[in-house]
DNA sequence: TCAAGATGAGAAAAGCTTTTCTCAAATATT
DNA sequence: AATATTTGAGAAAAGCTTTTCTCATCTTGA
């Protein structure tokens, strides 16, 4: 037996009889046999595998992220390289000449914010890269969150609760969300209370609602904040005071972040950014390019949803 | 200039003028030559890849030890493939044929507990395997923190500043992690309270302190925690009951989960398991045996330190 | 000057698949 | 029955390096 008559038979291509055929497949299976995947490679210059460079070490983007793109290219065979590079552009060009090396067939740049670059140079790369919740490269594509679509789900569930005196709590105004976020808080709960820009940091929630209620006058009947950690603090603040989350004052976070928001008490309602998704397209995306589908470049942004939990009082089942 | 006069020349290996050899550096330089790591693999069996397969989601354990795998062999030109696999035996397969058939040199396994098993069968494997923070299979590496010194390491630190009524709050008792843990504070803190055992949970860190303070009799001044989530919620639990930390309670946590541990109030002083330098050694020795270094099987413990913050009070520069 | 040794560089094989091409045998057609 | 067509299976090349072998040239010593 040839092996290039073998090499037809399991995949199914040439010209050969069925009997052949089938004992073919049927001793390969029993002997376990598994084609080299380099040698595979070598010959169509295909790895089935990417690369998936990022500079969250905490991985709390990231790992959400990475998820998606396995789970999308796990049944394409697709393994994926992660490589953390803190924000040191040496160790970024390591890394990279090092998938490089190793003929990835594409690449996938993520971040912890959207507005950021990695400290990495990924243009002109013989691979195609595509970018996930980080700033990307002109002409290329990139998916990130819809912060604005997101920011206003949470403004109007509050709304839809009976919350008309809404404020918001926030993260820094130099982050592209903290303002997109702020804007939609703006366009849709009017301008009664200013956006209160601080720190992603539990010290700013509180701090946060120390100034809300040592001011005169009526107090807010729900707080919007910018991620779960600020959100997580605006309750625990509030509980201090002793005022009821969610009788008095309904809160949303962001992020959904399950260690933050679940863990608070009450826990959180708060938005999903879809993290998981966002990774599954951008696994599908660089899969495409690698295989030389054209795909149209820009921004693509996917919509954020609302996960209920008993922060804001309402129905967790509607 | 033939192919393999070039091939000598980069590898520094045959017979050839120095002139010659430099010549084709310099050369290779100018246009950028990198040599295909797919053919390299096929000839020398070695792909200078290496997978980490974890069942830890939110990569609370995993991200630490794999950080500590890449920056040990970064500088072998290892790159490290990460497949999560829940706790899905099908999943488990499906990613680990894919890491053979890419002929990974090696594989690390890695969990959330260390006694526990992965949900896949790593025996009778084509390459080495390693166990990191996962119980491994019998004659295999494995790695894992000592829990029994961080324990001591924490509680000498509480007595270290003077106080003798500890308590320990910690998690369930079906864990080893816990059980030697809590052995190692009743050897040190004698059996003046009982060790609490309950939850992973703030929940829990909560009734534990209610618990405590219900009773009638002396507080403790001192309470050792199995995991920081619980500490943070003791701190405060303890905050809520006006009892001051760390003047009239040390608290200890456990993880240096950075994200818990320093947005604490105060921030915790915690036992950390060095998982970095865990992964590094995992890293170092899973390369060793792809190279065919014998290694002692057996599991290897690893110190454990504390990072001193400021929920025990004393001099955090010490 | 001739033989022996040293030196530099190229040829070929190996590593594993896939694909294209070729060829012999078997079947179909006239 | 002889030619044309189809069919099955093997040979060879390609993909990129590294390594071993061979060979021609140059140097050295007698």
């Amino acid at each position: 037996m040839s092996i290039s008559t073998a090499s037809k038979a399991l995949n199914n291509t040439g010209r050969m009889g069925d009997d052949t055929r089938e004992r073919v497949k049927r001793i390969a299976a029993e002997i376990g046999f598994r084609p080299n995947a380099l040698a595979k490679g070598l010959l169509s210059n295909r790895t089935f595998t990417i690369g998936l460079l990022t500079n969250d070490t905490y991985g709390r983007f990231t790992l959400p992220v990475m998820a998606g793109i396995t789970e999308a290219l796990v049944d394409h065979g697709v393994s994926v390289f992660l490589c953390t590079i803190e924000d040191d552009p040496a160790l970024g060009k390591v890394h990279v000449d090092a998938m490089l090396d190793k003929h990835v067939d594409g690449i996938i740049a993520s971040g912890k914010r959207i507005d950021r670059r990695l400290p990495v140079d990924l243009s002109n790369l013989p691979v195609p890269v595509v970018y996930a919740f980080t700033e990307g490269a002109p002409d290329s594509v990139t998916f990130c969150a819809d912060d604005f679509q997101g920011a206003a789900l949470a403004v109007e569930w509050l709304q839809g609760l009976g919350r008309h005196r809404i404020a918001h709590v926030t993260g820094p105004e130099s982050f592209v969300s903290v303002r997109e976020r702020a804007r939609a808080y703006r366009e849709l709960a009017g301008d009664a209370l200013p956006v209160m820009y601080g720190t992603w940091s539990e010290a700013w929630g509180h701090e946060a609602v120390a100034q809300l209620w040592s001011t005169a006058g009526a107090k807010p009947d729900g707080i919007f904040c910018g991620n779960d950690q600020i959100a997580r603090a605006v309750v625990d603040a509030l509980r201090e005071r002793s005022v009821r989350v969610p009788e008095d004052v309904s809160v949303v976070g962001f992020d959904n972040w399950e260690i933050v928001a679940a863990q608070t008490r009450p826990p959180l309602t708060t938005v999903d950014m879809n993290l998981k998704a966002l990774g599954r397209e951008a696994g599908l995306t660089v899969l495409a390019l690698a295989e030389g589908r054209a795909v149209e470049p820009g921004i693509r942004t996917l919509p954020c949803e609302l996960v209920v939990r008993q922060s804001c009082g309402g129905d967790p089942d509607l």
